[in-house]
DNA sequence: TCGATTCGTGAAACCGCTATCTCGGATTCT
DNA sequence: AGAATCCGAGATAGCGGTTTCACGAATCGA
């Protein structure tokens, strides 16, 4: 097999310097305990080849590849981009990269995926898979070490990472309700996902402890578009207040509201979930719940780099949405 | 050295087929014509001890790492996050996986950056690099294969894809001139940023070609903080349309205005630039130049992947921002 | 002064896989 | 039937490093 790379070799530089590969690398890794006079030959001739080492070379020599792998259901959805970009700057104060992996929002793809990413990288961090417990449960075994964000309704052997969007709705209807509104309405997300189901888990707990308070549901989505389209079934149930999905659906969803001459929040009010840096500009600004995406992705960080060093990996957290009371909230008109 | 990982190598699959690793490594990889028996014996044996290959065995042997660098000034910005899904997205269906490496906005870092995870990957896809161009230029010829994204300035030994923000901005002028706007404001980015620069030279061409045009200028920035604490200043200028440098800042802006009262766009125009998802839901909804930066991470993906074919890469391209006229801005108040 | 350490460096094995070369046995041709 | 060809699969040599082990020289103690 010939060169494949014009890129010089450890041994082009032991040639050079007059000395064994074994004693580049040592040099090259500062384990060198010999004369001066060679290290100084050695660092001249990888100087002067342009010598860096083949990273691939050390990984397999190392067993280690100071990569951890991120598989994702879709990297458009910003709330993702924020756990990635939290994880991906952690990651790099020790040393290690990402390697990104995007299920494009397939379950059944993602053990098979998530296997094949691992196998390039030391660790992998699972983020919100939407696979069903029966395959993520032994797929965690399997890829250890391994740090799972946003499937808190598993008990797993890895670390896990959550938001509390159980808590988080169940925050927001508490202050519509502490408003006065007696009939919501929640703007469903996707009927299956682990995310709704979350929400209306929420819902159903809010519902049961407050027998005064009537919660409709209409079918809706994940982005504004479904907020929009969402809007006549929101006015058809004559709820007072609507808890949308997340921020985007929200956003639509009040726009859609204004389009028809409908006064967000006189005739009615809107919340979200997410707390996108848009909720503060939307008019009016977004009541929702804060959730600190970027957090998780250092958390998981923090996580990973103990399991690597082989250490506790410190106890698994859910993150409490935090209510922020903005201008789309208001007491209902007739109270 | 003993073995790192528990995971079983081609030589325990041999040993369990009573095979050769040659054998295993061509069943494995289609590339077996003997005995279907022997195929079958060695699938079974691979099956029981659960193997799969290597990647770094392969990419050693192979010369090939089946990853491509991205290199970004900051993951936490959307513009880059959607060109790395676009980039992402496309360059898997062809097998690849994308490592990502984040400049944290510190122009010194980049090329050590990017040549470090050069080593990592088989090509580098350099996005916005805010390095000089004395120090780009030499990068570039000797990280190849490698596509640069953002920096049309210079004519580079690599595919260059961009985006004219030049041009985008002359049409926004153009769009607010033919309104009727003789004054304007530009709420400027950061001073020294390439794509900063880019708008002010779209601008004073802008000037140059209409000579009863007055362009005053306010410091600004990226975020729609940073629109925000541009407003008094705005004000001040008593211009009757502003050009912000992107979205975020004209979002940030038009919330300040209408919180001092100012009416968009009966008193100011707004525009922005990106066109984020959120123009739309904006309120008024922002005129802004729509950029396709997804595209650009697609054809950042079709560019490298000739070039990983030895292909010739097509043309560099500039993408020409498109004005989506929308409810920020309106003919000047007096006029 | 001679044997026992210590020290500096090289040789060699190995990480896991692929590709080339080789060779014995089966098949084909004359 | 004997020679020529083919074919299946193993042996082997890397890919670019790291690390263990070994060995000769230098240093030490007696």
């Amino acid at each position: 097999m010939a060169r494949r790379t014009g890129l010089s070799t450890i041994s082009d530089v032991a040639a050079r310097a007059g000395v064994s590969p074994a004693t580049v690398s040592r040099v090259m890794n500062d384990r060198f305990a010999g004369e001066p006079e060679v290290a100084e030959r050695v660092t001249a001739a990888a100087h002067e080849l342009g010598y860096s080492p083949s990273h691939l070379g050390r990984s397999l020599a190392l067993g280690t590849t100071n990569a951890i792998a991120f598989v994702v259901p879709d990297l458009g959805n910003p709330m993702f981009q924020a756990v990635l970009s939290g994880l991906s700057k952690t990651a790099a104060h020790d040393g290690y990269r990402v390697l990104v992996a995007d299920s494009a929002e397939s379950p059944s793809d993602e053990p098979l995926l998530a296997a094949e990413i691992r196998r390039r990288a030391d660790a992998v961090v699972l983020c919100a898979p939407r696979m069903p417990a029966e395959r993520l449960v032994p797929l965690v075994q399997s890829l250890q070490p391994l740090v799972v964000i946003n499937r808190p309704d598993l008990s797993l052997s890895a670390p896990a990472l959550a938001i509390d969007y159980e808590s988080g709705i169940q925050r927001i209807a508490q202050h519509l309700y502490d408003l006065g509104h007696r009939h919501l309405v929640y703007v469903a997300g996707t009927e299956r996902s682990v995310s709704n189901r979350f929400r209306v888990k929420g819902l159903d707990a809010f519902a049961a402890a407050h027998r005064d308070v009537r919660i409709d549901r209409v079918d809706g989505g994940v982005s504004s578009a479904d907020g929009i389209a969402a809007a006549p079934h929101v006015l058809r149930t004559r709820a007072t207040a609507a808890i949308a999905m997340n921020d985007l659906v929200a956003i639509g969803l009040m726009h859609a509201l204004s389009q028809r001459g409908v006064s967000v929040p006189r005739d009615i009010s809107v919340t979200g979930m997410d707390d996108i840096p848009f909720a503060q500009f939307s008019s009016p600004p977004l009541t929702t719940a804060s959730v600190p995406h970027v957090e998780l992705g250092v958390e998981a960080w923090r996580r990973m780099a103990a399991l690597l060093r082989d250490e506790p990996p410190g106890y698994d957290m859910i993150f409490q949405p935090r209510v922020e009371v903005r201008g789309s909230t208001a007491p209902p008109r007739s109270s």
